[in-house]
RNA sequence: GUCCCCAUCAUCUAGUGGCCCAGGAUACCGGGUUUUCAUCCCGGCGACAGGGGUUCAAAUCCCCUUGGGGACGCCA
């Protein structure tokens, strides 16, 4: 039965490495159907905290990485003290200062397995002896993190690449306690576009900070997976294609670097193929928020009105909130003006008559405005050409956009009419 | 400084001795589609860090150099 492990320490947010590394946790662990701890490492009393652990929880559930168990290592004081001591009986660890150190021989090396990386030699003379109970009666980190493996029979351990030089110390500890080992993956780390240490300068660092950007969940999976993982020439995964596909031996061992353009893409990729019910369900809180469309004006808006909308402006948008943003302009409210029109005498009539024509109209939709427009443009010796871009900025406040009448007939008959009017009006040269 | 790890296009990567004068994706540049924009399609640009070996044959194996990263706590 395979079990593995994410062990976080609340100090601080989740950032994107640790994602990734609770994500091949995760993906290993439902690809063969075995179990996946969380466990909080807040041994060290003096930086964990409560928002860290509640963060790191959200984050998590953000991703859609659920846990079967779940454990604090403070909670776990007793089993540690008890193996512990069980050490001391055996004269592997001694007492100095009030602390308890344990013993490693001078000589010789130590030589440790990492699936990835192979044999790594370590000689002891680089080890020497170490603490694993601090003199305040705590554990140190070192020593918990194998009482706590072999307790929680964990037979898989996939994490950073920081932690291999950690690992000829953990493996005395096992050998000490009696107890075989599980196996390492120590993963590469992820780099900044400068190719040093991925930090706040290099732009967001936490995965909350990608869901309020609008980053959807499944395409920073996607993206993250990607940094160290292939499958032949996929890009875009959905989260079964991953648990389906998913294998430690495609592991990568070089670091890379984390650039979101490709993040960028692959968000966009993703609200293609999502369900437009559910889309539509994470924007309207984005669109809300934005404080122009109020609540219960999304209910009353006719929600076949808005999914055609939605899926004419989703191919338009690289994130939720670029999404939102253009979503307004279904409502009859005030919207956004990202370019404007200056509109000559000529354009206003026309814009007018076609208001008026547009009250008027029997079956509304894309075809029948097409038709309307270009019945009526043809009555007043014009073409599409002399209006099409001022309609599309008064309706829609942009100079791009969806196909002309696709949006319009997603906008719906009196607000068209009403945009048409007003803002022929107003922008008059 | 000592120890450890890593090294294919700008970036993510495929590649486990011959199928590779290296394939895909993003980004960028051009073209097509579109009244516009986006999507989509087509094309272009662009890499095996360097040097030695081993081999009939090396991006793939070995060594050295260089470069990058990490660890050296009574932090995790």
């Amino acid at each position: 039965m395979i079990r593995v492990r994410f062990a976080p320490s609340p100090t601080g947010y989740l950032h994107v490495g640790g994602a990734r590394t609770a994500l091949f946790n995760w993906l290993f662990a439902r690809h063969a159907g075995g179990t996946f701890v969380l466990r909080i490492e807040d041994t060290d009393r003096e930086r964990s905290t409560d928002e860290a652990i509640e963060q790191i929880v959200d984050s998590m559930r953000w991703l859609g990485l659920d846990w079967d168990e779940y454990y604090r290592q403070a909670e776990r004081h007793d089993r540690h003290l008890e193996a512990a001591e069980s050490l001391l009986r055996s004269g592997a660890v001694y007492e100095r200062d009030g602390a308890w150190w344990f013993r490693v021989p001078e000589a010789g090396a130590t030589v440790v397995h990492d699936e990835l990386v192979g044999d790594v030699r370590f000689d002891n003379d680089q080890l020497k002896d170490f603490v694993i109970r601090r003199s305040d009666g705590t554990f140190v980190y070192n020593f918990v993190v194998v009482v706590d493996d072999v307790d929680m029979a964990i037979t898989h351990v996939i994490r950073g690449d920081e932690h291999l030089n950690n690992l000829p110390k953990q493996m005395r500890i096992y050998q000490a306690l009696g107890h075989p080992m599980p196996l390492f993956y120590h993963l590469p780390m992820i780099l900044g576009p400068d190719r040093g240490k991925l930090s706040k300068r290099h732009g967001a660092t936490s995965v909350l900070e990608y869901r309020d950007r609008g980053i959807l969940p499944e395409a920073l999976v996607n993206f993250l997976v990607r940094l160290g993982w292939a499958h032949g020439d996929e890009e875009v995964f959905s989260r079964e294609d991953l648990v389906r596909l998913f294998t430690l031996e495609a592991l990568n061992k070089s670091a890379a670097v984390f650039e979101d353009a490709k993040l960028l893409w692959l968000n966009q990729q993703h609200m293609k193929r999502a369900d437009l019910g559910a889309l539509l369900g994470l924007v309207e809180p984005l669109v809300v928020a934005r404080g122009r469309v109020p609540e219960g004006m999304w209910t009353e808006g006719g929600s076949d009105r808005l999914l055609a909308g939605l899926a004419l402006l989703r191919d338009r948008a690289r994130t939720l909130r670029d999404l939102a943003a253009a979503m307004e302009m279904l409502f009859p409210v005030p919207i956004e003006r990202e370019d404007e029109a200056t509109i000559s005498p000529l354009q206003g009539r026309l814009m007018r008559v076609l208001a008026d024509e547009i009250e008027r109209i029997e079956s509304w939709g894309a075809k029948g405005l097409e038709e309307l427009f270009r019945g009526t443009l043809a009555r007043e010796s014009a073409t599409l050409k002399d209006v099409a871009l001022a309609c599309r900025i008064a309706v829609t406040g942009r100079k791009a956009g969806p196909g002309l009448f696709e949006i319009l007939s997603a906008v719906g008959p009196a607000v068209v009419a009403e945009r048409l009017r007003a803002y022929a009006g107003a922008m008059s040269a």
